[in-house]
DNA sequence: AGATTGTATCTGGTATACCAGAATCTATTC
DNA sequence: GAATAGATTCTGGTATACCAGATACAATCT
């Protein structure tokens, strides 16, 4: 008989069942919908969305579950299920509670990381060391929040990168928002750049610290700034 | 007509869905099962469970979803779901999250608690003044735990609690075990002392600084001798 | 017309039936 | 007797039917 390890089999379907999917579309819709646009609150249908999926209700219930869970809707029994409009407070919660997560992985990164990998962090990023302002501003979003994931992954602690993942989900959006809000940006570059310094220095207290001021400053600005969302 | 309002009514059966009841009882389950003291892995029968419980396996099955988003079981597609056991390496990280999100919350204590409530920390555990060692053992456990909760709520930021409690109920075996190891008693409640002392001055850098330490030192203690956990 | 009540309808919650993959057992083959 | 092929059984995944509470609306009464 032919040892099925001779081939280097990519599954076709690979692994996804519905319910999976499903979660993953929902998300989506969720993360890309400008749920702060809007006044009203949105509903979601579980018998629309299982047509519109083409699957059945069970599928999406689950993932409904899981969506709830993570705090993206909130279900009420017999009248239906809506996404959860964040409240500036607790939206300034999950910042510190990030600035919290990342600033121990900040620590932890000191002293865990090879000095390729804290190098890296620098090359990901050069443009920080030209002192553009904010022109490229859209680019610059993207990169601000893959620097604050790569901290968090350079931490090596699979815990604290789930929480963060999870929270990120949720205030993603805010925190380009914020960006473009005062002088939030450059301040934003010259805090990124102390922080790469102690990093690479391994100075686990001053990265730790910077990390977590940056954060708390973050914080907070979406408490000054951020009155849009309520 | 009568205005319903004018009585005082206890909703009889309150509000409990049948979805979780089955999650509580499911948790209670397998939080008080010592899942380490078994060398084989627990694995859950849906349709056992539904019997037991006297519910279809609907409600049982969200309960489980719940229980594995919040990394309790572990479900694999017609095999079947286990009871995940954690690797020392997760606890540990399980530790080194929690004592950022409270070492976050001892600072946000610092800035937002009342005097009063600062100081019934103090009053809460008096006997961390007596010097006596690790004869109460289990009622130190105890206490133990409901120090680090009540840092936890004074920071009063609601995303920490949650998140917290979460990982507490992971840890809370293996931090009354380690409470017992070497001198961690003694050491646990000299730490407990100053942490009192920095939050009721408020200085919140030190309440900050001590307070993950702490967590770090409890997250060391595991690491060296937590190997009965595999 | 306004308030009230009855009813049709819509919603999520629950129970159940069925499916396909995986594991186990059994009978057949060499 | 060991190996293999087939069938049975068990599992979670999915689809669907039904239920009861909640809502909206229409019929009714004052």
């Amino acid at each position: 008989m032919v040892k099925s390890d001779q081939f280097n089999i990519t599954p076709i379907v690979a692994s996804s069942s519905l319910r999976t999917l499903a979660y993953e579309a929902l998300k989506a819709a969720i993360t890309n919908m400008d749920i702060y646009g809007r006044a009203e609150e949105v509903r979601l249908d579980e018998r629309k969305l299982s047509q519109d999926l083409g699957v059945s209700r069970t599928p999406v219930r689950e993932a409904l579950t899981v969506l709830e869970q993570e705090g993206f809707v909130r279900s009420e029994a017999r009248r239906g299920v809506f996404v959860i409009k964040k409240t500036k407070k607790e939206i300034v919660g999950m910042i510190h509670a990030w600035a919290a997560l990342e600033s121990m992985a900040a620590r932890l990164a000191c002293e865990r990381a090879t000095d390729a990998q804290l190098k890296s962090l620098r090359e990901m990023f050069p443009e920080f060391y030209e002192g553009r302002p904010s022109e490229h501003i859209d680019e610059y979003s993207d990169a601000n929040i893959r620097f604050h994931q790569k901290i968090i992954s350079l931490g090596q602690c699979e815990v604290i990168e789930d929480l963060s993942s999870n929270l990120l989900m949720h205030v993603r959006g805010i925190r380009n928002t914020a960006l473009r809000q005062g002088d939030r940006s450059e301040k934003s570059i010259k805090e990124h750049v102390q922080i790469i310094k102690a990093l690479e220095a391994r100075q686990k207290e001053v990265a730790e610290t910077l990390v977590r001021d940056h954060g708390l400053g973050l914080a907070a600005h979406v408490n000054t700034y951020g009155d849009y969302l309520e």
